[in-house]
DNA sequence: TAAAAAGTTTAGACAAATCTAAAAATAAAT
DNA sequence: ATTTATTTTTAGATTTGTCTAAACTTTTTA
């Protein structure tokens, strides 16, 4: 069954929201795709026909097992382009995202295999997201965001939660990266901001909303 | 202006055509995008509007300058990727065209930079057709097909013109590929075969209609 | 040069994906 | 338990690209 870009943008977003929010609201899954619920209806029956959707009126909607695992096979292809662009053209991980938004839909299973293979089967994409493997599998990693994290440890940033365009504005102005080594030095009460001490850096303080999105491993 | 995909490979197909034979039917534009001859009509309205293609009712229609910048800004694309898959994925010269007819879709300056200056700016793709600048050249070779070379000099294959899989499945039958090394041994004058002798392989006899599809450099 | 053939365009229809505006169902608040 | 607010669905239009069948031009042929 070979679907439409629309359709597998749909079943991405629905992937991502189901994994986000337990429940999707359709309002939800409108500002995503960029449409209008009017129009996330429509693509909803569609998809129920397909059996790619647990689907009832004005109730909650679920991918079946079959919609996750074409969700999960196009955020592979999502994350080996976006891994490519950025490991082998040399691009920067906040400029990527788009255009993986347009290769994802490039169907063709021995293309993917072989872009697997040439990067030597990545395991994280360059936002620190896993890259599901051939089988829809995911290797999941023991992170915590900033706040969460023990103080004076240090910690490796391993993935960014929020990736919209004004936080990796933020994160390239802090020279935060996937990768980068820093510890917590103390938490604010007043408004939960916290003080971090980055390698080769002098200490700044990030606010709340910030350190939230930033995720590491220990 | 940003174009669709059926946009973009109606452009590709009529700069392929005007260059093969110089007047371009709409019935042969009609088969070489898999469409009927109405739908081309429609398409050659909305491509006249944008300033495409000059074009009258009823008479032949040709691009215009900025169409063929387009045209061949796709075909750029095209034949990076095709190089890309070929080089760096190391698939079979006979397989990336589909694919590649997907990827030149994907919209992005910096990609296609990147990309070139990835490849280290290659000038041919794996089907030895020339591979156009960011501005548009094309650097041209000498090359004739195998029954206008001259007879036992070595000539090395530099193009195929006829790329249909029956034609690469063929060619692949005979051992031939872009750089392959052989000599013309003598032209039979009742059906125009000739025969070759490919460096390290015993002399063969290829049909007339084979040999005018392979380009040779001296 | 008139009839036949070939090529091109129009007319009308359709599927996919979207929209606005209005109706219907559900959830929240009094 | 009603009323109000929110969410979701329908109804009807629109855009893009396609199709078939019929009409119209141009070209070929007798
Ligand atoms: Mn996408
Ligand atoms: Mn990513
Ligand atoms: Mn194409
Ligand atoms: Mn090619």
């Amino acid at each position: 069954m070979k679907l439409s870009t629309s359709e597998e943008n749909y079943i991405k977003a629905i992937f991502k929201l189901q994994d986000l929010h337990n429940t999707v609201p359709a309002t939800l899954l409108a500002a995503e795709v960029k449409t209008k619920a009017a129009s996330v209806t429509d693509m909803l029956k569609k998809l129920y026909s397909k059996k790619i959707i647990h689907y009832k009126p004005y109730k909650n909607f679920t991918l079946t097992n079959a919609g996750k695992k074409i969700a999960l096979d196009i955020i592979r292809k999502h994350r080996l382009w976006e891994y490519f662009l950025v490991h082998k053209l040399g691009m920067n991980w906040d400029e990527v995202h788009p255009i993986a938004e347009e290769m994802e839909h490039v169907n063709n299973p021995l293309l993917i295999q072989k872009l697997d293979e040439y990067l030597e089967h990545p395991c994280f994409d360059p936002h620190g997201d896993p890259i599901p493997d051939k089988n829809g599998n995911i290797r999941m990693v023991e992170q915590s965001d900033i706040c969460s994290s023990p103080i004076k440890k240090t910690l490796t940033v391993s993935s960014i939660k929020d990736q919209s365009i004004t936080m990796m504005d933020l994160l390239k102005h802090y020279q935060i990266k996937i990768g980068t080594k820093l510890k917590l030095v103390r938490k604010f009460d007043f408004d939960g901001s916290v003080e971090i001490k980055i390698e080769k850096l002098a200490p700044t303080i990030i606010s709340n909303q910030v350190a939230k999105n930033i995720f590491c491993t220990q």
